[in-house]
DNA sequence: ACGGTTTTGAACCGTTTAGTTCTATACGAT
DNA sequence: ATCGTATAGAACTAAACGGTTCAAAACCGT
């Protein structure tokens, strides 16, 4: 039996994340996870296999953490939980604005394959959930063909959070794109 | 006199720009852009001050380039020009995709305030050409309120065009949002 | 106390980075 | 041809980088 570890995974995921989150992948060192997680290297590659897998791993976690929100699954389905999830979705909490995942697509070109999949996985589910609550309002328009449109509106949204102004003229844009979607 | 360059100065930036859409200012080191360039690091350093000068050139360049297109300014002013925005606005010229200035919203965090300025100005200029253009309509909801939607459903489309898939669907998810806005 | 094991912490390693320095080259003027 | 000047190219620099190694510390069992 040895020396017991001072640190959990799943805090080192939660306090890596933000700083990949903010920083994005490439200008983010291993020094500043030391720094946020006050893990020192070893013990994170202990943990880790490298720096991407760590990502991955933030990624992952953000992702799950998301979904276990629920904004689009809540009963009654329908243009609330649209609203909520376009009001509520995009996160404004200190340096943790917008969307991990959506930054991060600014940087597929550097990531892993699997940061890839593990983000348009999570936004075919999105799309799914967003159709059904969209089917159970009955619009004339295809429920997929405005998912799809509310899924993108989403992700600017959510870029625009790294504006100054982000948060602001939010809710007003959401309450004018629900009066647009509900004349489909 | 002396030694005529063998370059010019825009001709660097046309070649340097591409490098920094695709790869982001963190991953885009100065050999890659000795590389793009075909310029060596002592060319370089005559031209521009240190990398963050030279990204911001780059970014003021293709801010330039892509008001020059005119999008929203040809007459007559209306829906016409906000569905050809939205749908040639993101580019789609080989590893050009979507928008550098969309992109590059994501690293704010590292980049110079300028950088900031460059984008939230092109963004304010943005949106009021397309309120010109939504004005034009005399629609019920007011113009602003338009384009500033209409923004941000762009920011959301350019952001897609980093997934493969990112051009595929662009035009139809235009067609129904043009299909929405008609309605305001 | 000792031994075995695991973790922490510090040092190490080779490579890469942005920026600097310096020499060879290429020009125009005389 | 020579001189002065500016550029291209190569070498250099200190620091930073992601990852590795190894010694000291912390645990449990005997």
């Amino acid at each position: 039996m040895g020396r017991p570890k001072n640190f959990s995974r799943e805090e080192v995921l939660e306090k890596a994340m933000p700083v990949f989150w903010k920083h994005g992948f490439a200008d983010t060192s291993l020094q500043d996870l030391e720094r946020a997680t006050g893990v020192n290297k070893s013990g994170l590659y202990t943990e880790f296999r490298d720096k991407e897998d760590l990502f991955l791993a933030c990624l992952r976690h953000y992702l799950e953490s998301q979904d276990k929100r629920g904004l689009l699954t809540k009963e009654p389905l329908g243009w609330k939980n649209i609203e909520t999830f376009l009001k509520n979705g995009p996160l404004n909490k200190g340096e943790q604005q917008g969307c991990f995942a959506i930054n991060s697509m600014r940087e597929f070109a550097i990531l892993p394959d699997e940061a890839y999949g593990a983000i348009t996985g999570n936004r075919a589910l999105l799309q799914h959930l967003l159709a059904l609550n969209i089917e159970a309002e009955k619009p004339r328009m295809a429920p997929s063909a405005i998912a799809e449109m509310v899924l993108s509106f989403f992700s600017g949204l959510c870029i625009e959070r790294n504006l100054k102004s982000g948060k602001a003229s939010s809710a007003r844009k959401v309450d004018n794109f629900m009066t647009a979607l509900r004349s489909l």
